[in-house]
DNA sequence: GCTTGACCTTGACGCAGCGTCAACCCTGCA
DNA sequence: TGCAGGGTTGACGCTGCGTCAAGGTCAAGC
């Protein structure tokens, strides 16, 4: 006769794992001597190992019971079976590595690789981290929104990058980020802002842009975002507005 | 402002689950309103969307907190750890599959390949399945106390099965085992047994066998699961013993 | 003003497979 | 007789939420 501890050096299992499979029914409790201790017998250490030499190859202890006692047949398609689930566990292990890989270069945290391709462009053009990170947030946004969208809007800010006016308008805004929005300061930002704004109607982008960005809620969501983050946001919104200028992430005339 | 269930909308979670974060600290509990709702801002979405990213990357929830703030130098590093990890996770599942797949061909269900062939040879010859199925436990727990013995102990077994006496006996149990043990029927048995272990004893064999089984505790305990199984086997130990025999996994002159 | 249905709230169990205390009893040996 | 090293039950912990339960709230239609 066995106690507890002999039973699980047998089967080379500990011996909380044994009390565990008499929980769930898996090993039958066995009888108990005059001080309450647990005595087995060796068909309990037969039918542990074979508990144990099925679990350590990744059947599920729920489906253990079944498969001792099924017939070749039954047990060939239990096996089929659990193959099939081991095999999904590891392709979704898989595909985690694979974002994981391509979140360890930067930006693709969280946005589509076209937006951080735009991002790094700002950087090299020495627009500031902080500019950049805001511009990065926006675009979570965005890309939670419109996903489908982000490729040709990334289309068409990748073409305004291209106009150094624009560049320099980030420049500039970084400059007031840092050292505070005096009048003096604001006016030559507001007036290139309207003057881009100007040309980017008469082409007939800003129509465009309101058709691709048809959620009220959501776009007042996202221009909160940006007040909340820097108040120069609703400074330059005040200025812009005496312009004829209303939005932010979507400017329309007022 | 959004409610809860508009933030895990956007962010394409489940409101549960926005509620688990923000438990464990993951993402912070907004202000309420007047009536106990939660209320959040676009800056939540950002926030949750990133922790998203990052989840769904396979990172732990544990971890995720300190990858958000991490240095691009601290990401890279923490990311490379989460893929080891990740790669060790994948190894274990590959590991189970191939377990799995050996199991499906018959007996390796907790035994040897050298035993499970050695049961084969058994039921090639007409031995009964509840026959092989008694050796087949009877070496599992020899497996468990002795497993890098098992291959000279099969060479053994394989060679008395050769002799044609050793299958006839085999098929004689069987025969008990149906029809009932009378003594007529039982006499033979054991005039073959006594003839058996007599030429076993002077080739030295059962000499052989005393040396390997050191382990009386353990002897004990396979007999006892023999004797357990069925009640033939303590008929014929009375038998034997009449003819100086004792034991039954290791037999001994009294 | 009332019902209805969709949402919100907190609280708590469930799952897989044990590891790990805690608090206490039993046994064998010096 | 005292102590070390067994045994016993009970219960929390870990992962990441799913899923009731038992209510309060809100917007809409009658």
């Amino acid at each position: 006769m066995l106690t507890i501890s002999q039973l699980a050096g047998y089967a080379g299992v500990t011996v909380r794992a044994v009390r565990h499979y008499h929980q769930v029914g898996l090993l039958p409790e066995p009888s108990r001597d005059g001080s309450g201790y647990r005595t087995y017998d060796a068909a309990a250490v037969v039918r542990l190992i074979r508990i144990r030499t099925l679990a350590e190859a990744g059947v599920p202890l729920a489906r253990v019971q079944e498969l001792l006692g099924a017939s070749p047949a039954e047990f060939a398609e239990a096996v089929a079976e659990i193959d099939t689930e081991l095999r999904a566990r590891i392709r979704e292990l898989q595909e985690h590595r694979r974002r994981i890989s391509r979140l360890a270069d930067g930006d693709s945290l969280a946005v589509p690789a076209e937006v951080a391709a735009y991002l790094d462009r700002m950087r090299a053009a020495g627009i500031s981290e902080a500019m950049v990170e805001g511009e990065r947030d926006g675009w979570i946004l965005m890309a939670a929104r419109w996903p489908e969208k982000i490729p040709e809007f990334m289309v068409d800010k990748n073409a305004q990058l291209d106009d150094p006016r624009v560049v320099r308008l980030y420049l500039l805004l970084d400059d007031l980020l840092v050292h505070g929005a005096s009048d003096a300061r604001l006016d030559p930002v507001v007036d290139l802002m309207v003057e881009m704004m100007e040309e980017s109607a008469a082409r007939g982008e800003l129509e465009q842009q309101s058709e691709d960005m048809r959620d009220d809620a959501f776009v007042g969501l996202v221009d909160s975002f940006a007040t909340d983050s820097h108040p120069l946001v609703e400074q330059l919104q005040a200025r812009l507005a005496e312009r004829g200028w209303t939005g932010w992430s979507r400017m329309e005339r007022a």
